[in-house]
RNA sequence: GCGCCCGUAGCUCAGUUGGAUAGAGCAUCGGCCUUCUAAGCCGAGGGUCGCAGGUUCAAAUCCUGCCGGGCGCGCCA
């Protein structure tokens, strides 16, 4: 628990154990300190009484109430009581919780102390233009750095580029073979708007051509060769298609604001010897061997374990993994080994680097180079802990880096390389069916219809978010036709990321999400817009408390500070305490985030607070009470809880419009 | 075959520290805009938490087995 109060507490009931029952601290049972159902009943609840229970051969009840006697007077605590069925439930001081909270000189917390943290997440294939599956991965990503940054860890966002696969290669055979177009008729297409989506649909063409007839696939792997070489046409136009989509990529994001520090390109990784490095390191270890016979002879291969080998009765039949094959070229997972090693400085190596872009605000976006790159770039890399954000489907591989990096003997490195799975996002067939796509039968077994990039089959990340944007400008113009067209814009803009952002954060991240257009679309109930929408009300009664009385939140508080508390009491009382005490539980949240990587808490707990804040807004009038206690201390409750409320969103990535 | 994930209201999902009557959104039905924005609020109906055992004072939650579904297990990335 982060609340202090919660510790208060628990301590407390430490050394009565010792004190009353003779407890030494090592016999005590865990003391869980949890949250009351309702405030009626109290605000922390704690069960300890039925696990001593039969310890001490007394009824729950009676423990209980010896406890609560015991306790006395808590600081912080109103009151502690036993309640018939064994509860101990603890009341807390409100008054002085919430203007404590509201404290401008409260301390600021202390820094976590975690060392760097690399965060890998997006990685698309430079070919095509995004689609929602990697909007999924992105707002997972990029949510996981803003929360690990509220905990004051030292994040580093990397974005690893791979120009030097099959995918952009089968762009270039298109625009090569396919189209017969020279690399200045590819360049002025780069310049066009949407490129990317340029690609979709070649790439769908490619795919469809290699099918119809398969000796077409040598003209692939030629390709592949060129690009992996470099000096030819075919190099160059790869180069040119992976930057351009790369930039296009990256603009799709920044609509939603998602950004990098670093892009990592995997053809540097080759072009620098990473590789080469890690391969050297690894045979000296003895990671990897040389199979001379079966069907891998000729191949580098990694022994690795899958679980136990059953009794051994059949001579546990050893797996092997390619990581360097026969004709001598490495693997996928070879590369990524080295990308690893070198995430945690353990390569010995380092990139160049080169200014990739320059944002808005004149700061750089930077990028890997095996070129001459500038020397005044800030240090990447040499990290203690990293995440890669990467579907399920990947799981296998993210282990067999683990296991790399533990048989080197970095088993620290391995305990800290931490594989973010998620399962994929698919299409329901609803909305398959309104892209046009007719299912197989296969296809109409499934609960969901899977992407697919080869086929073009999906929704793109811009026409969604194109889609969510034209709706909520709509939306906002309908309700503010005096607004500034600049201005819904912006405020459309701003609704449409908290849709989006919202709708791939609040399932948990085992589940598929079978996507459904209309529920995407939707503004009402448990959804983005709905959480800004409370707090621009929250706002809203700030602005008008300023412009009519004068009050600002420090003024607000002032005030409360000088008067009776009688309106946190009573029944009334009791709801508005319920918010500040909820509005308090988010740094406890995101720490339960960070420790399960499970965003939907963070989001059923912001989207809670907003529902509990819209209930008592058209209850509890503010402006228009009578009585001057009641205004103020309502007052300080909603500064507390939009403040919180803003915190939430903003590790979502979610803005505040100024009006809906 | 082995491994991982999912199964909770008509639909989509929370419930990841084992705790008090199992929650939310959507959909359905009925109310609320002379009072801080109705993208809202209030109320109603709707549940064998896949099934069967077990552990526990207490199980949707932990363990075992089974059933149904998804994904993974390449000299692809």
């Amino acid at each position: 628990m982060i609340l202090p109060v919660h510790e208060q507490l628990r301590a407390r009931l430490a050394a009565l154990l010792s004190h009353q029952y003779g407890l030494a601290p090592a016999d005590q049972p865990a003391i869980a300190v949890d949250y009351a159902p309702s405030r009626a009943l109290g605000d922390l609840a704690v069960p300890v009484a039925f696990e001593l229970a039969r310890r001490l051969r007394k009824a729950p009840r009676a423990i209980a109430q010896e406890l609560a006697a015991g306790l006395g007077q808590v600081e912080g605590f109103a009151r502690i009581d036993a309640a018939p069925n064994g509860y101990l439930n603890a009341f807390l001081d409100r008054r002085a919780f919430l203007l404590a909270r509201l404290d401008p000189d409260a301390p600021a917390a202390a820094p976590s102390g975690e060392g760097k943290t690399i965060v890998e997440h997006t990685a698309i294939n430079p070919n095509k233009a995004a689609h929602i599956g990697h909007l999924r991965n992105a707002a997972l990503g990029d949510t996981l750095v803003r929360v690990l940054r509220f905990r004051g860890v030292p994040v580093e966002v990397q974005n690893y580029i791979d120009d030097t696969g099959v995918q952009v290669a089968d762009v270039v055979v298109g625009f090569q073979t396919l189209e017969r177009r020279s690399i200045e008729e590819v360049r002025a297409l780069v310049a066009q708007p949407r490129f990317d989506y340029y690609c979709w649909d070649l790439y769908a063409r490619v795919t469809e051509w290699y099918e119809e007839d398969q000796s077409r696939l040598a003209v692939r792997q030629q390709a592949l060769h060129d690009i992996e070489h470099g000096g030819t046409e075919a190099a160059a136009l790869g180069a040119l298609v992976a930057d351009a989509i790369v930039r296009r990529h990256l603009e799709t994001m920044r609509r939603l604001n998602i950004d990098y520090q670093l892009l990592t390109w995997e053809g540097d990784i080759l072009r620098l010897q990473f590789w080469a490095r890690a391969f050297e390191i690894l045979k000296q270890q003895g990671t990897v061997y040389f199979q001379t016979e079966g069907r891998l002879a000729g191949c580098w291969v990694m022994p690795i374990d899958d679980g136990e080998g059953g009794d051994g009765d059949e001579e546990g039949e050893e797996r092997e993994k390619v990581i360097v094959r026969s004709n001598g070229t490495v693997t996928y997972v070879g590369k990524d080994i080295a990308y690893q090693f070198w995430k945690f400085g353990l390569l010995g190596l380092d990139f160049r680097y080169r200014p990739f872009l320059t944002r808005d605000d004149g700061s750089v976006l930077w990028a890997t180079t095996s070129g001459e790159g500038v020397a005044d770039h800030p240090r990447f890399g040499g990290a203690a802990t990293t995440y890669n954000v990467i579907d399920v489907r990947q799981s296998y591989l993210q282990k067999l880096l683990k296991q790399a990096l533990a048989a080197m003997g970095h088993t620290a490195q391995a305990e800290r390389s931490i594989h973010f799975s998620y399962e994929m996002v698919a299409l329901s067939h609803e909305t398959a069916r309104e892209l046009g796509h007719t299912p197989s039968p296969e296809d109409a077994k499934k609960p969901f219809v899977e992407v697919s990039g080869r086929r073009g089959l999906g929704v793109k990340a811009d026409d969604l978010i194109d889609l969510v944007e034209r709706k909520a400008i709509e939306e906002v113009a309908r309700r503010n036709p005096e607004l500034p067209r600049e201005e819904i814009e912006r405020t459309g803009r701003q609704i449409a990321v908290a849709a989006v952002r919202y709708f791939m954060i609040k399932y948990s991240r085992g589940k598929v999400i079978a996507f459904d257009i209309d529920e995407a679309l939707s503004f009402e109930g448990e959804s983005g817009p709905y959480l800004q929408y409370a707090v621009v009300r929250a706002n809203n009664i700030f602005a008008k408390l300023h412009e009519r009385l004068g009050l600002d939140e420090a003024a607000v508080r002032a005030r409360a500070a000088a008067l009776p508390p009688d309106a946190l009491a009573g029944e009334e009382g009791d709801e508005l305490w319920g918010l500040v005490l909820e509005a308090a539980r988010l740094d406890e949240i995101v720490e339960q985030v960070v420790r399960t990587l499970e965003f939907s808490v963070l989001a059923k707990h912001a989207f809670g607070l907003a529902q509990a804040f819209n209930a008592f807004y058209h209850r509890a009038p503010i402006l228009n009470e009578e009585r001057e206690d009641v205004r103020i201390w309502r007052a300080a409750a909603v500064a507390w809880v939009r403040r919180q409320l803003t915190r939430a969103l903003d590790l979502m990535g979610i803005e505040i419009p100024a009006r809906m």
